[in-house]
DNA sequence: AAAAAGATAAATGTATACATTCTGTCTGGT
DNA sequence: ACCAGACAGAATGTATACATTTATCTTTTT
């Protein structure tokens, strides 16, 4: 194949059908068939099994009792609970983190990403970066994750952050209601600068309950979107596979 | 193929590499080459890959950068840790179900599980029916996963449970020492119980406390073969892939 | 001698033909 | 009318040939 590196015609699949599953034109509960796939990719069924495959790693496809996959369907308890989820883990992370100790560098590397986050809020004009906020919030989270030094949480953690609306980023509030909006960020990096000031005082208990409820942002900024925004929600891709 | 329902050639090649993973045949960080294994087994590439990709979503298997796939390897750490994380889901599943309640019917198949144990003591001559403990014992773990109602939370406590040596009966203690062990096998048996009645009267936190705490039984069992059985570590299926 | 470049072998990636199993439908019987 | 069994179609399962990439070892150059 002419093709370069990464881009294989497994991982032009797996891209490919990511994107229609988080589109939602994929619905949730569908059965993928490999024929009818592999000729719209243009390859053949090898290729796109080796993708449904790792889509089913992923978590975002089942395979069927009798054979083949069908896609994961996700109903909005679904999705509280995986925020839950994540908020338990990010919590054990903290927890561990505190309580086994954490190397003075990996403690340096953590706090640039918080003093990186606080420029993204400029004092004069009252403006948020949002671009910049949402990379590094990410950024965080990730750091949060290897914190403890925890190879096996780690891998779960990163797990769950990996289905698209257990994403710490996923809900994010956006430039509209920028005054409110800057006021909830900026809550947020409070609580990121208190879980990292438990760490670093060996606080375990307090830095597993501030990072628990850290995560409630994530399930706040959900409920405002489906409230406040119910005609905006095609806008969210995240939303997209909930299914009723 | 002659073979029946179950036992297709991918699935013949899942059990086979399972359990010489387990068995520490194939160690860990080893690659797995697609040909050999499928000469092996007298069958061909495509079933072996399959196997193989399926044992990645058992968390068995890594995909190596540049293809292929290598046995994950699995240090005493990794173990330590998976016990831990296993404590920390089991318990969050035991908050939910007491902060969110649980039908009668429920409660009511996790009390049978728990009188079931009970018969396993036998009050005149003083033994223990392993057997049946071991196999309830794993039941009450997997009715405890699914209490809370929540599939996801279920779907990645029975993830971590099906590491073999996260596995709720992994260390449990033989036949031997049986003065000692009946009384380590009664004390879980009285914490079970002691979840199950935090559950029922929606004492969410002491619900979460014991969960957590009971799965320190797995670690002090572990720790018990590790120091006392050094000699006998080879009986102990579940340590073959632990690598220093 | 060390490092870069090339060639060769070996491994995975892909396509395709064929086998098997599954699923629905149609028929025939009670 | 309803169920059982058989049949046809369609889907996944498997084998195999070939393509491409990766790794190793040699060779060449500085």
């Amino acid at each position: 194949m002419t093709e370069g590196n990464g881009s294989s015609h497994t991982m032009r699949a797996l891209v490919e059908l990511r994107q229609r599953i988080l589109n939602g034109e994929l619905q949730g509960g569908k059965r993928l068939l490999e024929v009818p796939m592999a000729e719209l990719l243009q390859i053949s069924r090898t290729p796109v099994r080796e993708a449904m495959s790792r889509l089913v790693e992923e978590g975002l496809l089942d395979r069927a009792k009798s054979g083949g996959f069908v896609v994961r369907a996700f109903s909005l308890e679904d999705v509280i609970d995986a925020i839950e989820l994540r908020g338990v883990l990010e919590g054990t992370a903290a927890r561990l983190a505190a309580e086994r100790g954490v190397e003075a560098e990996t403690l340096a590397d953590i706090n640039t990403i918080l003093a990186e986050l606080d420029k993204c809020f400029d004092k004069t004009s009252g403006d948020v970066d949002f671009e910049n906020y949402s990379r590094l919030n990410a950024d965080f989270h990730h750091a949060l994750a290897h914190l403890a030094g925890s190879k096996i949480l780690a891998r779960e953690l990163e797990r769950v952050m990996h289905l698209p609306f257990a994403s710490p980023s996923a809900f994010l509030p956006d430039k509209i209601d920028l005054t409110q909006n800057r006021r909830s960020l900026e809550f947020a990096q409070e609580q990121h600068r208190e879980i990292v000031a438990a760490i670093t005082g060996r606080e375990s208990a307090r830095a597993e309950a501030l990072a628990r409820e850290h995560a409630r942002t994530a399930r706040r900024d959900l409920e405002y979107v489906i409230e406040k925004k119910r005609d905006m929600a095609g806008t969210i891709a995240s939303l997209a596979l909930i299914v009723s």
